[in-house]
DNA sequence: TTCGTAGACCTACGGTGTAGACACGAGTCT
DNA sequence: AGACTCGTGTCTACACCGTAGGTCTACGAA
């Protein structure tokens, strides 16, 4: 235990890590480094020494690393839970945004994965814990009135919203890695003042983003707007 | 990985590859490559080759591969035209709105770029070119008699809206490398019947996508929306 | 002329993903 | 009992990656 042979920064994730092996405890490690050290830093070399294995173990639980990476953004995602049952699909719809903004805010550095991974990825060959919440919605919706496609439509604009307001929100965060915002005032008046005029003057309005009330807002807005273009039961 | 030694698919670039080296030349090159092969191909030693050139001449023109990608996705935005003297706020963001959809569309393996890059660099240290857009859209606003903040929240809206939108689009683009919409009902089908009854009766409505209406549609939403809750002209 | 410098090149190092062969224990069938 | 598969883990090896550091060359200024 006591050997410091090398890394300071070599940590081995919570459960015993030796062991019989398996797919969960796999990707519950490489979510466990990916939220402490970022996706570029998990590597199969890395991900086996700290499960205690050799690299080449990993391969009998993913085909790839891509698959594995695959496998990490559906064990996030899979934790959102969208009951179809609820009456209020406004309110349903709602409490999923909510979650999903809460659940991505905790594991940042997934976020790359869940916007970049399905774009390579037709939808029939996604994992399936990704597909689970879209045939959620999609059945809240249907119950509530709407046709196939509507719902379709609807499911599309709200993650839409979700998506784009996250990468908003982390991006918010990426300036502030603490609350340093003499950072960012400092950082904003080195560019060029005739270029930049508004940018500048934007450090303290920056520095007070608040990310649960601007996704209400869009909330707002998507939902009213949805009201009057579609309407659920014909 | 390489099947064979030698690659088939190992083309240079359009300008004649050799002579003096510049960073436009570089990024030009990097970006057809990107637009041709992804961005995973897009390889130091590649990229190098394709200029006939050493990898090494690369670091003279960008310090690091990061810098360098950030530059691809700078050359990308950096085509938005925002004209901030537009008297019609609304009419020049629908412009703004289709330009972008537009652009990326062009360049659909750059968007991994352009989504995910801002999550890593403070807002004062991303490239000056990608910083453009945000002044032009502010002044555009500030011109209409929005505040500063105001003018803020409407931008992060508009473009929470675009880049949902377009990972949206893109994510159904993949579905359909070309139009073989027998693929994606057989991909559908495959799923299991009791947990996907819905998804799988989708097959017919997911191939019949329009992008363009679909942005505008979302367009239509936010931009009433905006004008319920915030005045210009206070 | 000499010198500084910018541009390009070469070598080399430590890292990466993963193919392919092998080791070994637990069942299972004869 | 033996032989057989088979799931699991390990080892070695290969081609490729980003890039630190040094060196060669050509050219403009002194």
């Amino acid at each position: 235990m006591a050997k410091h042979p090398v890394d300071p920064a070599l940590q081995e994730c919570d459960p015993p890590p030796s062991g019989k092996l398996s797919r969960e405890r796999m990707l519950a490690c490489a979510l466990e480094i990916i939220d402490r050290d970022g996706i570029e830093k998990l590597t199969m070399r890395r991900l086996a020494r700290a499960l205690n294995h050799d690299p080449m173990s990993l391969y009998r639980y993913a085909p790839n690393k891509a698959a594995l990476l695959d496998g990490v953004a559906e064990t996030v995602l899979d934790q959102l839970a969208v009951d179809p049952t609820d009456a209020d699909w406004t309110a349903q719809l709602r409490a999923v945004a909510r979650q999903y903004r809460r659940l991505v805010l905790s594991h940042p550095h997934v976020v790359p994965l869940l916007v970049t991974r399905p774009l390579a990825t037709p939808l029939a060959l996604r994992p399936r814990g990704t597909l689970r919440p879209l045939e959620a919605v999609l059945t809240l919706l249907t119950r509530a009135g709407f046709t196939d496609a509507d719902a379709l439509h609807v499911y599309r604009a709200l993650f839409a919203l979700l998506h784009g307001h996250v990468l908003d929100e982390l991006r918010e965060h990426a300036d502030n890695p603490e609350e340093n915002d003499d950072l960012l005032r400092l950082g904003l008046h080195r560019l060029p003042a005739d270029e930049f005029p508004l940018l500048r003057g934007l450090a303290t309005t920056l520095t007070s983003y608040d990310g649960a009330a601007e996704l209400e807002r869009g909330l707002d807005i998507l939902l009213t707007g949805l009201n009057t273009t579609l309407t659920p039961t014909p």
